[in-house]
DNA sequence: TGTACATCAGTGAACGCGCGTTCACTGATGTAC
DNA sequence: TGTACATCAGTGAACGCGCGTTCACTGATGTAC
């Protein structure tokens, strides 16, 4: 797999064909565990060790998949959270209408996401934690602004926004489960459950301020 | 596989004995959808085809299994429930505590319930799905009593329950790999998330109920 | 512009391996008498 | 108590299969001249 060069034949299949072809035999009962090589390549119609000249092995393929999910599902949800804020609406809300929305179009960057966070190489698995926890931070810059912005403290804005990723994420890997008629109602039951995690977030900090000025 | 009958020559292989070496096989890297039927004979010391004799196929194992652990952590958990009772300890502060315990001895009855819940077949998803609806419904009757005990009513104790349930075993599921001296700190933060869903359970019941009396 | 050439993407054939599953069998056991 | 027998747990050998990986190759392409 040399660095793409100038000289010598062109590539035909591109990376980005093998992973499509890949993405696509995801699903409910498949993970990326589960697919050899060979599936992969008869999926992309090429030889099997025509996969040498791309990827060096699965795990090379899964973790390339692994960024380009977290990358796509990170750009949604800030777009989501962007036009809240315009909107002056609700910044949760809206950032876990844009999740369940995107369960529901396509299930295969989130189960890759969300169902495969423990199994695997240890290189799989912290490429999939790595993600999440950019999650968190993210998250937990927005509800230090947004606590700023209310004038409403956050207890352990970091805590709380790594306990709304991960509810947020196994609810979610549940849902692919669901039939398409219960996303709605899942969704507000994960709204109410991310509300009683920042009510009771600002309670702590209005709990340990009071302690502490006694 | 016959019921077992008083006629012909008793087994000298039992299920348990599979199960266990099943069990051993089990480890951070290893789920049970990797396990091969052959690997599961050579580690309980029998001819591969003998484990026909036993079990229809690695699926019928597998929900054997999930019901075990499921069974398991249930009575450990409930067991450290009821010692917080009596000493009128923390009910929530010493379930996790035990979870933790437990995910420190042995995390491969864990491993099983937190690990691969989104994988395998519809059948075996379901055997977790339901262990995991077991433990939300028990929690969640606890939680009615403690409310009502303490006159702090809470918020959808369903919705409140399966919050806490699905955010300990996600955190569970990720402190797995993480080293054991770690598992204290996690122990104390995942407190605190319990404690912010609690506290915000309570807040949301008392902002519903003003809003119905005014 | 035309041609020779080096590069290297993609391939067909082959390898050895571990797999799940089957078959016919062996022989230990409890039961019937 | 002793013996013949039916039962059935466990097995050795074999099957065909899909797998990952390797090798030597072919031939399309861009570059140098």
């Amino acid at each position: 797999m040399p660095a793409s060069s100038a000289v010598g034949r062109p590539a035909s299949i591109t990376r980005d064909e093998i992973m499509s072809a890949a993405l696509s035999l995801l699903g409910p009962n498949r993970s990326m565990s589960s697919l050899s090589l060979r599936e992969i390549a008869r999926a992309t119609g090429m030889a099997p060790n025509s996969f040498y000249r791309h990827f060096r092995d699965i795990e090379e393929l899964s973790i390339a998949l692994i960024d380009l999910a977290a990358r796509s599902l990170q750009q949604i949800i800030r777009e989501a959270r962007e036009r809240a804020q315009q909107r002056h609406g609700s910044v949760v809300a809206s950032s876990i209408e844009a999740f369940m929305q995107q369960l529901h179009e396509d299930a295969r960057f989130l189960h890759l996401l969300l169902r495969e966070s423990h199994l695997g190489s240890a290189a799989y698995k912290q490429a999939i934690e790595q993600a999440l926890v950019q999650f968190e931070q993210e998250l937990c810059s927005d509800l230090i602004r947004l606590a700023h912005h209310n004038e409403r403290p956050l207890y352990a804005p970091d805590l709380t926004a790594r306990a709304i990723t991960r509810l947020v994420f196994a609810i979610g890997a549940s849902a692919i489960d669901r039939p398409h008629r219960e996303h709605a109602r899942i969704a507000e039951e994960l709204c109410a459950m991310v509300r009683m995690l920042l009510l009771g977030s600002q309670q702590m900090a209005h709990l340990s301020s009071a302690a502490s000025t006694v």
